[in-house]
DNA sequence: GGGCACTCTAAGCGAGCGCTCACCTTCGGA
DNA sequence: TCCGAAGGTGAGCGCTCGCTTAGAGTGCCC
C-alpha cells in the first residue's frame, strides 16, 4: 500500500506512484495552487500553467477540476493515516506509542503542510460521494488515536476523564499545525513534533 | 434569523453596532454564506438573496464583496480579543486566569463558529492592507495568552519549558474548535470550554 | 512507409461572475 | 404640496470561468 519513498530530510513524497509524468506534474501543481489560493480561487489555467501545459491538457488526465481535489485528498489522507498507524503500532508502552504517533503525525502535517492544508480545509468543495469517502478515512484517524489512549487508560498509565473529547482535542491540535506552520519560521517539523509529543503526554496525564 | 440579541448563555451577537438595518442584514447573510461555502465560492447574488434584497442593493452599503469580508474579520477579531482579555484580567492566580481565558475563548469559537470560521480561514482572500490589520489583531491574542503563561512561570505555578511554543499550541487548540465544532454534536460550547480549560492546565503543568 | 494510439495545443463556447447604471419609491421638512 | 436625499430595483456590461472541440506532432508496431 504505501510505497512511500523518503527524501534526505525524511519527508514522505506522496505522489511517487502517480503516473504518467504529466498527470503527476498536474497534481503537484494543483496542490501548490490550492494551498496558496484555495480551491475555488484557483483556475484550471493556473494549474496547467504551473505544470507547463496548456489549459486543455488538464482534461486529458482528469475529468474535472474536482477530480484533482478528490485525488489529492484521498492520497493525502491515506499517507497521513499510514504515518499515524505505523507509529501507533511501534514497540513500547502506551506513552511511547502515543508520543511517537503525535511526533510522526505532526512532523507530516508540518513538512507536508501544503498538502495537509488542501486536504483539511477544502473538504467542503467535494461532492457528496467523494466527501463521504474522505470522512470515512478521517474516522480511521480518530480510531487510531483513541485506541492508544484507551490502552493507556486500561493499563493505568494515563489519567483521562473524557477519552472521546481528549482524542478530538489531540487530533485537532496536530491537524491545525498545517494552518500555522511556516517553513521560514523558527521551528523545524522535528522540533514541533517533539514539543507536541511532550504536550500531549501532559494532556493525558502520562505517568513519569 | 440571527438578530442582534443575547443568547441564553450570555454571549453577545457581534453585529449589534452595525447600522443601518439593511447593512447589518447583509453582513449576517455574508457571514452565513462565507462560512458555508467559503469566500470565493460565495456570490454577491447569494448574499443579497439571503438578506432578501436584489444584487444591486449590496453595493449601496458596501463598496465591494471584499469590504464585507474585511468588516466581518475586523469585528470578529475584536470581539474574540475582547473575550480573551476580559477573562485574562479576571481575579485569581495564573491558573484561574488561564483556565477562564481558555474557557471563554473556546466558548466563543464554538458558539460563534460560523463567524470564527470566516475570520480564521478566509484571511488570504483579503488584500495586503486589510490583511496586515487583521494579522496585527492576531498578534494581540498571542500576547494576551503568553502574558498569562509568563506570569504563571514567574510565580512558580506553571512548568513550561517552551513558552512561545506552548502559547502557539494553546491558541491553535482553541481556534481549531471553530473547524470541527458541530451544533448538532454531543457537546455544548460550555462543555468544550470546560474540557479544554482542564487540558490546557495540564499542558502548562499547573500545580494542584 | 502507413496506420494508430497517445499526448498536446489553439481557439472558443455557454454560463455565471462582480459590479454599474438609469430609474423608481418612500418620506421628513419647508 | 412639492422637493431632495436615501434606499431600493431590473437590466445588463465586460470579463473570466470550467470545459470542449478540431486537429497537429510524435513514437511504435506491422
Amino acid at each position: 500500500m504505501s510505497t512511500a519513498e523518503e527524501t534526505a530530510d525524511g519527508e514522505v513524497q506522496p505522489w511517487d506512484e502517480v503516473t504518467p509524468d504529466a498527470a503527476r506534474r498536474l497534481l503537484v501543481a494543483a496542490v501548490e495552487a490550492f494551498a496558496e489560493r484555495g480551491y475555488h480561487a484557483t483556475t484550471t489555467r493556473d494549474i496547467a500553467g504551473r505544470a507547463g501545459m496548456s489549459p486543455a491538457a488538464l482534461y486529458i488526465h482528469y475529468k474535472t477540476k474536482e477530480e484533482l481535489l478528490h485525488r489529492i485528498s484521498r492520497i493525502g489522507h491515506e499517507k497521513a493515516l499510514d504515518v499515524l498507524r505505523t507509529a501507533g503500532e511501534s514497540e513500547g508502552g502506551p506513552a511511547e506509542r502515543l508520543a511517537e504517533a503525535v511526533r510522526s503525525f505532526v512532523r507530516w502535517h508540518a513538512g507536508q503542510h501544503t498538502v495537509a492544508r488542501v486536504v483539511q480545509y477544502e473538504l467542503d468543495a467535494l461532492g457528496p460521494d467523494a466527501r463521504a469517502e474522505i470522512v470515512a478515512l478521517r474516522r480511521q484517524n480518530d480510531a487510531a488515536v483513541r485506541g492508544i489512549i484507551e490502552d493507556g487508560v486500561a493499563a493505568g498509565d494515563f489519567d483521562v476523564p473524557d477519552v472521546k473529547g481528549t482524542t478530538i482535542a489531540i487530533l485537532s491540535l496536530c491537524i491545525d499545525v498545517a494552518r500555522w506552520f511556516n517553513v521560514n519560521g523558527p521551528r523545524t517539523p522535528d522540533e514541533v513534533g517533539a514539543l507536541y509529543a511532550d504536550l500531549v503526554l501532559r494532556m493525558v496525564g502520562a505517568k513519569g
